[in-house]
DNA sequence: TTCTGAGATAAGTATAGACTTATTTACCCA
DNA sequence: TGGGTAAATAAGTCTATACTTATCTCAGAA
């Protein structure tokens, strides 16, 4: 059965008139035109649509039965029309974002905001540690990810859009809690609270410690942001944490920032998407939301 | 949205597979043909309906969305061209007959040996006398219809299948019950039961004494032929009725039939329908089906 | 690195799809 | 018996569809 979808358009415009010359015109077209259109339909399926009687025409059984389904195939196909337009618009679908768990410390505030001027977007939020997320950047669950500096390796499209500060805090009392220009040496003997491997934080402290040559000492491994910083609170030690997770401990003087010579590591977050990705309106539409959010950030802190 | 069934196939079978040249495989293609068929859907839609990234093949939103819509038409299509097959043969869909009220007496007993022959068919039968049923085939209610014969005006494909004697009845106790040979001017004093107007019956016979210039006496006008039948058993006068109709009567002795001259008015059945009426293969079984019983009969009496 | 499998692109073709205008046929009504 | 309306038929045109083969690109694995 070769059938077009044309030819169900012409047919339920028929059906609904009962008349071929109404349906031409319904669908600007000539007489002749829905004539053959139904013709052909009808031989490609073997049986008579429409009969006519003296004058009137008629849905044969076939006919009846048959409009039903153009019927239904119409508005399916107007629905997923509908549905497609939507999705043309930056303001609808869905937005998967995945962000490394320090970036959580900014980028819900982002979300709300984006959420707010667009509140028809469905929108869902996966925050883990780098490690993790980069499995996921793998299995391409997500749209954008919010993130450190991306490996080389996946293939990844990214955008700077915000520094990431990488300061040492420490309890308030600690001894060096008020040393200027310390030099990493002098913390040979202090032990660090660090996070657990995979986050991104971490592997940054390692790398830079290591290229000054510094061997550091491990008092605790903690998961999470937050366990790190109740740890240093508690006088377990020093860490090395992202500026921005720590505003309000620094306001609020629950933390000190250390003065380290060559500290803060600056860093850089990165919006970022598989290549190959076909971003949605919408994706990229919140992809220059973060990057327009973090070149405001750093104009008010110039 | 100019998109094509085609198209909504191969997508499906891309999306199925996930793959371009797994899906051409499957439908006897080349993988550039999957290839283009998917572009020029994407490029209609204005939406990518996959994303590439690395080596494997994924959804997009829109895709996603679209093949729900793709897999439902595809099964209304399936479903349509099931229900047309099944139209195409004679064992199937709906029978509409209508039948004049006098017709009955046998034309149960087709239905039923066709019904018992064919049990897929919907049948569908309609009981009325001859007017009646006559507007009935101007509305094109019916498929076929069995009765007299058919007016010339209405444009109807007829064929008398089978006699239709018309004879006179009587109560048993009546005076002429064993007479011969009785001329119609002996009737002038009796009474006789009719049909209501509108009957073939009634017409067929004021036809003929009319046309024997033989103008009868109406006792009482009786709705159907039972009502005949039953007013002429409890004396109140003579009727004409098809023979058909008093078998049963007459085997019982609880009337008889008068040996009027010029009678039996032989009239003939008709199987009937409008012209232009694309009769399905199931009626134009049942048409056939109730020739040959006509057929039967009328060898079996010779 | 090279090889391999998968998809994209290019170029070309046959065909049938979707129309048109002009004309004929058929019914119904006055 | 014509006149009007509606559908069928005929003939022709144009273009998009649905393919093909050949070649290129690219990601991932050996």
């Amino acid at each position: 059965m070769h059938i077009t979808i044309r030819q169900l358009q012409v047919f339920e415009a028929v059906a609904r008139h009962l008349s071929y010359t109404r349906a031409a015109e319904e669908l600007h077209l000539t007489q002749p035109a829905v004539s053959m259109q139904i013709k052909q339909m009808e031989s490609s399926i073997g049986l008579p649509m429409f009969e006519q009687i003296g004058k009137k025409i008629y849905l044969t059984q076939a006919g009846d039965a048959m409009l039903v389904h153009a019927r239904t195939i119409m508005r399916h196909l107007e629905a997923a029309s509908e549905e497609m337009n939507d999705l043309r618009g930056e303001d609808s679908g869905r937005l998967r974002v995945a962000i490394a768990s320090t970036v959580n410390y900014f980028a819900t505030q982002l979300l709300a905001d984006f959420a707010k001027e667009n509140p028809a977007v469905e929108i869902s939020l996966d925050v883990t540690n780098r490690e993790s997320l980069l499995s996921r950047l793998e299995a391409n669950l997500p749209d954008l990810a919010l993130m450190g500096k991306p490996p080389a390796d996946l293939d990844l499209v990214s955008e700077s859009f915000m520094d990431n500060p990488l300061i040492v805090i420490a309890s308030p009392d600690h001894p060096l809690a008020n040393a200027r220009r310390i030099a990493l040496a002098d913390l040979a003997e202090a032990h660090f609270v660090v996070r657990e491997p995979g986050s991104g934080t971490r592997v940054a402290m390692e790398r830079f410690f290591s290229d000054q040559g510094f061997p550091y000492q491990k008092s605790m491994e903690l998961m999470g942001n937050e366990a790190v910083k109740q740890g240093v609170e508690a006088g377990l030690g020093l860490a090395v944490v992202s500026a921005h997770t720590v505003e309000k401990e620094l306001t609020l003087q629950r933390l000190v920032e250390l003065d380290v010579d060559g500290m803060p590591i600056m860093r850089r977050w990165y919006v970022a998407y598989r290549k190959g990705k076909r971003l949605s309106p919408t994706a990229e539409a919140f992809r220059r939301f973060v990057i327009a959010a973090g070149a405001r950030r750093s104009e008010l802190s110039t």
